[in-house]
DNA sequence: CAGATATATCTCGACCCGATATATAGTGAT
DNA sequence: ATCACTATATATCGGGTCGAGATATATCTG
């Protein structure tokens, strides 16, 4: 699954820049499971254009870069159900968070209470805002379906820091005293 | 967090071969939360080595390849403990899984299925694994807090799918109908 | 006895991220 | 009123990382 075929799944839900593209990954309905950047988002374009799988528009703007919107062609549709059909690679996670919390023996307690306390407040803001999205209804069945995958992951994610962050401070606060006892 | 400061982190749980630390993100604790190939962690471990981060000690083996087993340094832990410090990157997710249910409008609704029955026996397999982990008490405390959460969000993408997994198939097979009713 | 699996290191091409360059306009702070 | 930051918009480049394969051997499975 790489970054053509990320491309290829946002442009079927309406055409867009590649600026679009990227915010679709950066706040929008994917960003909690992909993401792409700008210097794998514009080869791409470009690629998938020459393979005549997209269809680019230039609109000039005033006193701005020229907006290049693209859409998906019929050829382009049909690459991506295509694409779909085949085996999904295994889920990647890379969470820096949970690395430099394993090791929470090494860091000042504050320092650990602080860490959570940030997670558990981005969670909360996460949570508002896929929440919010009013778009749910009309949202085709396996868009909802993703989303509110999202919703309920995200949701025991922010419960479970907020009822053990107390007794992990604690644990690692305390010198190793609980054993004696 | 680079693969550098990683193998400085499982390095700090005991010393290890390059093999054994690529095993540490596979199956091992740090499994569900972040992974490393040999092409970045070989390169790792050298480029550790000459900067006096980590030790080496090869270990002739009979009728295999050598095996070099390497070791943190005092100025190494300093390095990790210095690196724990640092404000940690956001999350990333990628999951194929998701993108492609996402569109599951595109896919007959026999593999939407199959899809998500696959996702359900991998995600159960997996808290098999982690939860029969023995070393769960004698464990730090940080690496328990961040293995018992994996375990809760596990489960709770489980259930989700468990829950969810028929109506969306339904969905996906009914025609346009609901609407008008 | 063949084939798969596990141990073990290492390299290389393809791919991707993050930073940066370029240009302009609006917004908030001092 | 000016300074800095953010947003819109495209594009490239260096460096980091992945996945596949090369190499070698032993053990387990059918």
């Amino acid at each position: 699954m790489d970054v053509k075929v990320l491309c290829l799944g946002v442009l079927s839900r309406g055409e867009a820049s590649g600026y679009e593209i990227k915010k679709a990954f950066e706040e929008g309905p994917f960003s909690h499971f992909h993401q792409a950047s700008f210097g794998s988002i514009y080869p791409a374009l470009n690629a998938l254009s020459s393979e005549g799988l997209v269809e680019c528009r230039a609109q000039a703007q005033e006193k701005r870069p020229d907006k290049k919107i693209y859409s998906l062609t019929a050829k382009g549709h049909k690459a991506l159900t295509n694409a779909l059909l085949a085996e999904p690679d295994h889920d990647r996670v890379r969470s820096d968070f949970l690395f430099i919390l394993s090791f929470a023996q090494f860091l000042p307690p504050a320092r650990v209470a602080a860490l959570i306390d940030q997670r558990i407040a981005w969670y909360r803001e996460s949570l508002e805002r896929m929440e919010g999205c009013a778009a749910a209804n009309t949202a085709p069945p396996g868009a909802a379906f993703v989303r509110n995958m999202g919703i309920a992951v995200y949701r025991s994610a922010a419960e479970y820091l907020e009822n053990n962050r107390d007794a992990l401070v604690a644990e690692v606060s305390a010198p190793e005293v609980l054993v004696a006892e």
